[in-house]
DNA sequence: CTGTTAGCGCATTCAG
DNA sequence: CTGAATGCGCTAACAG
């Protein structure tokens, strides 16, 4: 392992020289400087980032928090989020906040948290608000991503989308398309439901086209949804249409729609939320809200990054609401029979 | 930040004694020890990682390398990987060897392996073998998972699965069903086939049953799959059953049979190789074999912190097998018409 | 322009 | 049983 002391014994110069020198600070001499370069290049020599480090203070990585790195969204959130922070020269640690058996881990989040990362990205779909805030240690810069109610997030810089207006959009496009018997389902973990915003923009838009909309709870997962939606289209008279907080659960309605015998969409539409690469992927593809994942986890990366800079770059309740969600019209949708 | 110092000053002894004690090394008298304990819960001391890891020499993190984390099998892999490495204490940095351009980078590698992470994980099934021996600097700890063809690997510790065997009992399935007709969609990227041991698995084994078959080529996704597919259901006679080395492919394979209006698995059989999550979810649910991908990236961080302990744990070529392909019976596949 | 001097926070000898 | 000393590899003032 070679290190800088290596080269500036060979080079004949000191420690300082060499870092000022690969540090490209312009305070070395062009002779010298080229020499120090070619031994470096020669003994194939890298910084050692640990070093760095600890002697600047500043990690190289920040730690990303969530509860499921194999759900689809969280792994395209993942891989943005790395692309993000690359391009900011940090890597990537991915954390999940839970324990096998479901219960925070916090002292894994403790030994993390500031020190080998810099600060902490915290998805916070399905983390637990008041575990969130407790888990973190005091003082390391954090950001919470994907938070659904921007009206009510705790109190650290917060990164997300106008969720209720996503519901809005979904609910819009099925009245634009003449619905009235719109179910809703939506995500749940338990009885407490997960995707509020989403369901509030939703139902709010659906009651002012007079048109009522209970909700069905349902864990947020293709199994749920088909679940769900299997119970739903048992009612008299049948929905024309469901409307899904999330692409999972519209996945799983679609299929659930073709066990009942239902042709999607001639006899049922579905509309979800989020866009997940997997709902262009199904047949028919889902119809769904974009919220354009990669720009919030761009944002959510560069806002930590900056608060790791400058701590008071972001207010400790800053809010920002990143893009503007769109509807993607694929086959899960038609005008309604 | 409080310091091992700050502690150390607070309770009244040298940093030596506090380090001592909260590694439990044994050396310090009860009293001292329950003062410093105490002291240290009391101003919430948490030792930072960097600094330990420069002073014993051993990074806390290993290095996870792999080309695409959407992928839901890489994404599922990183998920079971992290779990593995905080079994052992050890966080998980992810890393995309490509470059959003898709040639590789190589600084980046670089720069965190070995320093920043005791060692690297390469997630071998879509990396060049080149590529891979030149990017990693030399005497990293390293390990390769999930590598195609064990007969045949870098000469880097290796730690996979048996490909060949899987895809043997995918054919050997769908011959048990009676197919005779049998079509082969096999994974690749261009023209050079990325999953050239399930292939010659499968192959071999339908040889063996006087079935003849020829393999499609198409790149490894649900979109690939549903392509391929489509072309050979034109074929006459057509296929009664479509073996993919891979799941996403065998998921498009059952949409195209769907466009196509044939019944799966009534008409139309198909079976995939890996058991991804999703394979389970989808309608009907795919046949599949499973490879146990748990227990081989449980296996692989295993071997890399072993590795990593201790540099001469495995030989430069060691070879770990993991597991045995298991078939998994869901809704798929049915006796041949 | 270059080298010397201090740390960064911690672990580990080695004397006391 | 304890504490002072040394070093991990590097950066950042300083002096020269």
């Amino acid at each position: 392992m070679t290190t800088l002391r290596d080269i500036a014994l060979i080079a004949g110069v000191s420690g300082a020289t060499v870092s000022n020198v690969l540090r490209n600070r312009g305070f070395v001499g062009a002779e010298t400087s080229a020499r120090v370069r070619e031994v470096a290049q020669r003994l194939g020599y890298r910084p050692n980032p640990m070093a760095q480090a600890l002697a600047n203070g500043r990690a190289p990585t920040i730690a990303m928090v969530f509860s499921d790195l194999a759900n689809p969204f969280y792994s395209m959130f993942a891989l943005e989020a790395e692309r993000a922070a690359r391009r900011r020269d940090h890597f990537l640690l991915v954390c999940h906040a839970a324990k096998p058996d479901g219960t925070l881990d916090t002292a894994y989040l403790g030994a993390v948290a500031g020190r080998l990362s810099g600060g902490v990205l915290i998805l916070g779909s399905d983390l637990g608000r008041a575990d969130l805030l407790s888990a973190v240690p005091n003082g390391v810069p954090t950001v919470l991503a994907m938070w659904e109610d921007a009206a009510d997030h705790p109190s650290l810089p917060c990164v997300t989308l106008d969720f209720r207006e996503a519901g809005r959009l979904a609910a819009d496009h099925l009245l634009a398309l003449g619905h009235r018997r719109i179910a809703v389902l939506a995500g749940a973990r338990g009885d407490r439901v997960s995707h509020g915003a989403r369901l509030e923009g939703a139902t709010a838009r659906l009651r002012e086209a007079g048109v009522l909309g209970g909700a069905t709870l349902e864990e947020d997962s293709i199994g749920g949804g088909h679940r769900a939606a299997m119970r739903l289209l048992e009612a008299e008279p049948r929905p024309t249409a469901i409307l899904a907080t999330n692409d999972l659960l519209g996945i799983g309605a679609i299929q659930a729609a073709g066990e009942r015998g239902l042709a999607v969409p001639r006899e049922l539409s579905v509309v979800g939320i989020t866009d997940i690469w997997l709902a262009a992927e199904m047949r028919p593809a889902l119809t769904t809200v974009d919220i354009d994942t990669r720009r919030i986890a761009d944002a959510s990366v560069n806002a930590l990054l900056d608060l790791i800079a400058e701590p008071d770059a972001l207010a400790r309740d800053a809010l920002r609401i990143v893009g503007r969600p769109s509807l993607v019209r694929r086959a899960s949708t038609a005008q309604a029979p």
